[in-house]
DNA sequence: TTGAAAGCGATACCAC
DNA sequence: GTGGTATCGCTTTCAA
């Protein structure tokens, strides 16, 4: 019957009270110097930790903040590898500051987000919840200090962490565009287009789509959006009706993912990349590098990009009130080998 | 100065006693059904939420299960598209127990792992911890109810999910065996040969690779061992030496990331794959199949490992005392683009 | 600079 | 079946 050591076992064998040993664990109050250190020399001889728990019962906080990934079939966590890195990042940041992270997949309509008040959360960051998500009202009500990450929510009061998106889609097409390509598809994922407007960042992307075809005075053409899963089935999928479309010498995939599959699903054709269809994706995944042949493609820094989240949630909770409420993180265009000019190829397309 | 409702605003609005409440909050002890129904009304009416770090001082526990991924650089989440998978599958498990899970990357050396104590964590899920490893004794130290996921480690106290690597490894080697390849070069990762039985995972696939080989009544050579990192990179580094080596014609890589990046590497030297060397990966990461050549590779469900290391773990902790201390998983060869009959190239090579 | 004591919001024992 | 109350381990006034 050995129980655990608590901070009064630590006051008895001190010779202090417990007050004072609280004092000393949280650097708060005025203790004398001889007093602290007998009192962490316990500490250490005793091997006391802290019961979070009732400190948490007692400050009404919990060192926690939540990571809220919207689960796609109910139940089961986002299938997207991209997240693995953002994780990392969150963790990373908070573990700095003396927080952990706690991760759940939630059904974006049903979930109510009752845990948060219940293990009052100190904080929360929030993956992909688009404009029109249920989500968003829900959080901003907890009032608890959020950020949203890759939402473009159009409130300002909303913290939110994105890529400059926009700009990358128009370098990637720009780059098409400059090596010759006039009739550019594109790989949006399975989104409505009348919903795209919800989903901030793909829209995002269109836009910097259109802003390069209007650069460049070439018309914007709605039917060379194609809407297939955001996948690499998706984009294997989309390889055929690419193929289909007159004159389309290139592609532009909102996702690395769809690249990919849409690079497959060419050659699976007879149709040569770069050689007969150019293609850029987006993401440059840790593999992107890799595939054959390379994937020219927008890179964003994912790690950074959960890294920035909790330092501005962190900040939040510390009363640090940022203004900069929403903060644009860089991308970058990445040409490697499935672009090229439209030359050759365009000949036999026409 | 509208104060959180408690369980006393609950007891008062219902007409009961506190106790009352918690027992209809925790289905204990007698209550009629009527108070039932009427304290639950009021619940319902009053958008109570139960103070979660309250319950969990008076427990002693905390819903919470850890799980702990050893970082490389301290501080850094190991760097595996292959985590995300495992960890949506201990979030959707650890969901349906009422539980949540928080996320750790540690330093293997440092960590205390106090935080388990102070949180009053109800279980650890620890990721490929090798029998070397000093967290292995300390999660012992915890008595905390453990699960290890791919460590083999040896004490049959503890329990662990492992997938059956040696098969796995055998398969793949006999495949190549069957297609004529005599000479296989073998891309462990970076770990010293003699560290190797400290790390269960990659020691079973070269226990695996040696039983193909001997039922073929070819020799074992221990310079066919490549050592280079686990990566992309670490592949495409090890094209170069697999070119070097005399009569070799086929190579098995111990994660697909190798495999992708020897593809890569071979293709850069001029050779080609299938024809003058064949691949065999491990994983069946999601890319692999939409590589090209598509990837023959071992497969794993690394969600399924998830699914299984939180239900063992639950298991654990409510007492239910499963029998078995250690669950093998299955794993598939399987066959597709990079590997092929070693006769043509062979004449070459020699 | 230190200590006594009042909670924080639940659970659970024990009496009724 | 129901209710009073001690208790969990800590933080935090307020006095000394």
């Amino acid at each position: 019957m050995n129980h655990e050591i608590g901070i009064v076992d630590v006051a008895k064998a001190a010779g202090v009270s417990i007050a004072t040993v609280s004092n000393v664990i949280n650097g708060k109050g005025r203790v004398s110097g001889e007093t602290r250190r007998k009192v962490e020399r316990i500490i250490a001889e005793l091997g006391y930790t802290p019961n979070l728990p009732a400190r948490h019962l007692k400050t009404n906080r919990s060192d926690l903040i939540g990571v809220v990934v919207p689960t796609m079939q109910p139940g089961r966590l986002q299938d997207n590898p991209f997240y693995w890195d953002l994780l990392a990042g969150v963790e990373e940041g908070a573990r700095d500051g003396r927080y952990h992270v706690i991760l759940t997949g939630i059904d974006e309509e049903r979930e109510t987000l009752a845990f948060v008040k219940e293990r009052r959360l100190d904080g929360l960051i929030v993956v992909g919840a688009g404009e029109g998500s249920p989500l968003v009202p829900r959080v901003a009500a907890l009032g608890v200090p959020a950020v949203f990450i890759d939402s473009y929510l159009r409130s300002p009061e909303l913290n939110q962490v994105v890529l400059d998106d926009r700009s990358g889609a128009h370098a990637a097409t720009a780059h098409l565009i400059g090596l010759g390509h006039r009739r550019i598809a594109l790989l949006t994922g399975d989104m409505p287009p009348e919903q795209l407007p919800y989903f901030g960042v793909l829209y995002e992307r269109l836009l910097g789509y259109r802003d390069a075809l209007e650069e460049a005075g070439l018309p914007y053409e709605g039917d060379l959006l194609l809407r297939l899963p955001t996948s690499l089935e998706g984009g294997f999928e989309a390889a055929r009706h690419v193929a289909a479309l007159p004159d389309v010498t290139a592609a532009f995939a909102f996702s690395d993912v769809m690249a990919m599959g849409l690079v497959k699903g060419l050659r699976e054709q007879g149709k040569r990349v770069p050689h007969d269809y150019s293609v850029v994706g987006f993401d440059n995944l840790f593999v992107s590098e890799y595939t054959a042949p390379a994937l020219t493609t927008v890179s964003q820094d994912i790690l950074a990009k959960g890294r920035v989240a909790v330092r501005m949630l962190l900040g939040q909770i510390d009363g640090v009130g940022d203004p900069a409420r929403r903060i644009v993180l860089p991308a970058e265009l990445i040409v490697r080998e499935t672009t090229g000019p439209a030359g050759a190829a365009n000949a036999r397309n026409n």
